[in-house]
RNA sequence: GUCCCCGUCGUCUAGCCGGGCCUAGGACAUCGGCCUUUCACGCCGGUAACAGGGGUUCAAAUCCCCUCGGGGACGCCA
């Protein structure tokens, strides 16, 4: 049998790292067993759905180099095929029509639990308001004795009480389809194999069973994956900061430590950590994913996303944060010397935006020195430093990156001082502060006549 | 409160199913050191966990029971 998953967003916000990671689980799943992935938008809730939200969980899932099968499939397209399903329920006795308002509901639950009470509604009420014009909601009829067992493929057998499960709505007054019902509907007429979903649905599963069931559908598989926390071991939500994979990008964040972190987030392969996204399809399959909730840990992801730095080609590289730098306004080009710059900058950058913020001084001038430094590093006492410096290298007609480290040598032999004596001052007076790639090449980068220049003005402002 | 799920270093996890190789392994973070031209990178080393209690067994992180702790769900939201 072919596998068939599925990632079914509602587009009431950004595709955030739970969800982005149930779309992975879900995605690597189907490719691995060379079956299909299919996405529906749950956009029941017309209040809350925006194209908005739309738009940026597919650039989302595009970014992750998550590609789907075929056109999404929109519920809010499908709800006359709900209604028909609703009606067949009916007919069939499976269902019944309920008269008792939103509002009477909502005094009784109140009431109940002003009593403390556990509130469950009871199917007496259905036609206490009923007429002919009157509005109705389909319920479900469901058991009220008996056990209700559950299959999941990462949690085994597990049963619920059947009197706990109310006759919940399936369809509305509005005639709009309630979750659990066109969840049901879908998958099954979309004919899903597996449904990998959040530790949240598991409670929904037993009430969704009973829908397969009235309507005679075949079951799918389970499998409910544990939820992502924040550091306080709740879940993951807006509260703990940036949670939605749109925020990472922006933050400098590689597609490719989206994907490994999310992953080996509640799934592991054995003492590995890194895992290109090929090698994730090769190798995930659900018996290696865990039970228990994980909380999500920034730093590693970090520590994933300096790592993939450090191995992607820098014409790749560049190709990402050129936009990013001329919308600083740096004016940088897609040349040998951004190239350099990036070979000089990638093991000490962690996001694509630390390129940029540590390139400044290779594109725009230095017009402030760092206080610290300059009262340490250009003082009376460097600058016959900065003096000797700025004529050796002037004398360096062919301006390679060997030559100039000669130079430099060359200094430090004349004057009879350590290395960092000299590099220091020059630092500070080429990038105004004191962190760096090696001063020799940042020399070459720079090129001569701006080295030159730099070092005049830095002695000028002695 | 009720129901359901979960419980190995601070965090992600290996090991658990099929007890012994576990003096519990790896990774992030952290601490110390080395390298050094600053910062990084890299390398070497350290600290750090089987939630607790009972069983079963020659032997338990691994099997069973209880307790405790944490989370999730209890909508005409999805």
């Amino acid at each position: 049998m072919s596998v068939k998953t599925r990632f079914a967003p509602s587009p009431t916000g950004s595709l955030h790292l739970g969800g982005a990671r149930t779309a992975i689980f879900n995605w690597l799943f189907a490719r691995h067993h060379g079956g299909e992935f299919v996405l529906r938008i749950e956009d029941t809730d017309q209040v809350r759905s925006t194209e908005e939200s739309l738009n940026e969980i597919y650039d989302s899932m595009k970014w992750l180099g998550l590609d789907w099968d075929g056109t999404p499939i929109k519920q809010s397209e499908r709800l006359e095929l709900y209604n028909e399903y609703a009606n067949k329920m009916l007919e069939s006795g499976k269902a019944y029509k309920c008269y008792v308002t939103p509002e009477q509901l909502a005094d009784k639950r109140k009431e109940a639990q002003d009593k403390g009470e556990f509130f469950q509604y009871k199917r007496e009420w259905a036609d206490e308001n009923s007429g002919p014009d009157k509005p109705y909601s389909i319920r479900i009829l469901t058991p009220d004795t008996g056990e209700i067992e559950v299959h999941d493929i990462l949690r085994g057998k597990i049963s619920f009480d059947a009197g706990e499960i109310d006759d919940f709505i399936i369809l509305r007054m509005d005639g709009f389809a309630t979750y659990n019902f066109a969840v049901v509907i879908d998958d099954a007429l979309m004919e899903l194999t597996h449904i990998i979903r959040g530790d949240d649905h598991l409670i929904n599963t037993p009430k969704q069973q009973l829908i397969y069931d009235a309507l005679g559908f075949n079951l799918p598989e389970f499998a409910h994956v544990s939820m992502i926390h924040g550091a306080d071991k709740t879940k993951l939500s807006k509260r703990h900061g940036a949670t939605s994979v749109g925020a990472y990008r922006d933050d400098g964040y590689l597609p490719e430590a989206m994907i490994n972190y999310l992953t080996r987030l509640g799934w592991s392969f054995g003492d590995e950590e890194i895992f290109s996204k090929d090698e994730l399809v090769e190798k995930f399959t659900l018996d290696n994913v865990g039970k228990s909730p994980a909380v999500f840990n920034p730093e590693k992801l970090q520590w994933l996303n300096a790592h993939y730095i450090k191995e992607k080609p820098a014409k790749e590289i560049a190709e990402l944060i050129l936009p990013l730098m001329n919308g600083k306004g740096y004016k940088a080009e897609d040349d040998d010397k951004l190239l350099k710059i990036i070979e000089q900058l990638r093991e000490r950058s962690k996001t694509l935006n630390d390129f940029v913020s540590q390139s400044s001084y290779f594109y725009n001038d230095v017009n402030e020195y760092e206080e610290k430094a300059r009262n340490k590093f250009l003082t009376e006492d460097t600058r016959p430093v900065l003096q000797a410096l700025s004529g050796k290298l002037s004398s360096v007609e062919n301006f390679t990156y060997d030559n100039i480290q000669k130079a430099l040598e060359e200094v430090v032999e004349e004057l009879d001082l350590k290395f960092g004596k000299i590099a220091q001052p020059m630092r500070v007076a080429l990038t105004g502060g004191t962190v760096s790639p090696g001063i020799g090449e940042v020399i070459e980068i720079l090129g001569k006549e701006v080295v030159i220049s730099r070092i005049q003005k830095a002695i000028d402002s002695i």
